[in-house]
DNA sequence: ATCACAAATTAACAAAGGTTATGGAGAAAT
DNA sequence: ATTTCTCCATAACCTTTGTTAATTTGTGAT
């Protein structure tokens, strides 16, 4: 159902059934949101948090001329801004990317749920420190890799986090993100992106055409971003198999 | 004692003195280690939270020449990894800049008090959550400031984390950082971070010598880093006042 | 089919930051 | 006093990335 896809393939957030349903039980509604919106703006006091079902999200802190960094990007499955449950105001904004269909779930009930149960309270506390964990990865990103690399980086942990949720087969994947996006989540501009990608193109790595990236040498991409995927705490691929659902055609 | 420092001054994380008293009972240890050492590798188990009661540690990761982005810093009052309770392994490695003093809390510890209170937990929950808000910041930080930004955006960091547990004045402080340190915080090399103090003392907003950092222009630094407190959860001022001790000299 | 608009592409040029190398200042060690 | 070592400072040069601007491609709407 909804929650198949929640946290699923994620080393020691193995939720019980029970629990699933539970949480399942706390969604108060379910939404459809336009592309290209922002949904929450930063400093802002919330009382639900966003269940992502279906399209891509993101978090982002703007400079004073409203240029934008994005700090996230999530992929159907996640909870986009659970840990507004414990800090009940938000530091960034959140936004879509493309149309989504989201799951609210309130506070209210979440706190319900969590407080006698000490070993759920825990799964989603680590839930919520995946979020830091990518962070830390997005941070050597920009600071440590140049332009090549930061765009092989991005691109090999969202064929990653895709496969982990069956919305990649590991070469090919649907990524309905513009350059200018690419541009704002590896801290460069539209052009130089642009020059990027059509050299990653040239070295036989990896293209992209349509919303489709297409990865040709997935070692050899790896290598150039110095990707490395612990930091997603994913199951390794043989145990993530027997968990994974049926390939999807794509999240828009 | 020990715990007053602990996640003090921090919006949403008020302690009781039962808490506190508690926290301070889980401590198993209390050690003090060598400058300049790495204390946790990358990808290793831990079972052991560690507090900072004195002098500056750091967490990192490193590319593969060994090349290291700091992805945080940590002052007096913190916990550097308590994040590693939910999460068991971590995914960067952590080292000392400075002699520190460390306070150790065992994670079986931790838990005892923590399965029974669903309050307390939440806190501690927030408090790593303190964590990624900050590195969004040092996101922000790199991936949309130039290098003078850079700098300017972290010392008035720096400066309010410091202020918020009485070791800054608002102006002057001790850094015990060199620039090299400075170059991996920011995404910088070491040559570069020099031009940039220059620059930043040539301008009349800041300057820093033997460890001690003056800022002459904090108006001016926090409009050149594009600087703004909310994602530290500080007190406001004028609360903080009433809560913080009274200066202390430095933390090495 | 045409129009309108967003997205991609490319070029010429400018600026920022990296690289390499060298010298100096200060602190601790012999 | 000399040596050694780390940190700081600066210069010359070069590479990468940003800027501005113009053109093309693709797509959905009418």
């Amino acid at each position: 159902m909804l929650m198949d896809r929640l946290l699923a393939n994620r080393r020691d957030v193995d939720l019980t059934k029970q629990e699933r349903c539970q949480l399942e039980n706390a969604i108060s509604d379910v939404r459809t949101l336009e592309p290209r919106q922002t949904v929450i703006e930063a400093g802002r006091h919330v009382d639900v948090s966003t269940l992502l079902l279906q399209g891509l999200m993101c978090r982002f802190i703007e400079d004073r001329k409203g240029l934008r960094q994005l700090v996230s990007i999530h992929v159907p499955g996640e909870f986009v801004d659970l840990h507004a449950y414990p800090m009940r105001a938000l530091d960034h904004s959140v936004g879509t990317l493309t149309t989504v269909t989201v799951a609210d779930v309130p506070h209210a009930a979440l706190k319900e749920i969590l407080d006698p149960q000490p070993d759920l309270a825990r799964k989603l506390w680590f839930a919520t420190l995946i979020d830091a964990a990518m962070h830390r990865a997005w941070l050597f990103r920009v600071g440590r890799l140049d332009a090549v690399g930061r765009v092989a980086h991005f691109l090999c942990e969202m064929n990653a986090r895709l496969e982990a949720v069956g919305l990649s087969d590991g070469r090919r994947f649907a990524l309905p993100l513009t350059q200018a996006d690419i541009a704002e989540i590896c801290g460069l501009t539209t052009v130089h992106t642009n020059r990027v990608l059509r050299q990653l193109r040239e070295a036989g790595l990896c293209q992209m055409h349509a919303s489709v990236v297409e990865i040709s040498d997935p070692a050899g991409l790896s290598h150039r971003g110095d990707f490395n995927s612990d930091y997603l705490y994913l199951y390794p691929p043989e145990e993530s198999l027997s968990r994974r659902e049926p390939m999807l055609s794509n999240q828009h």
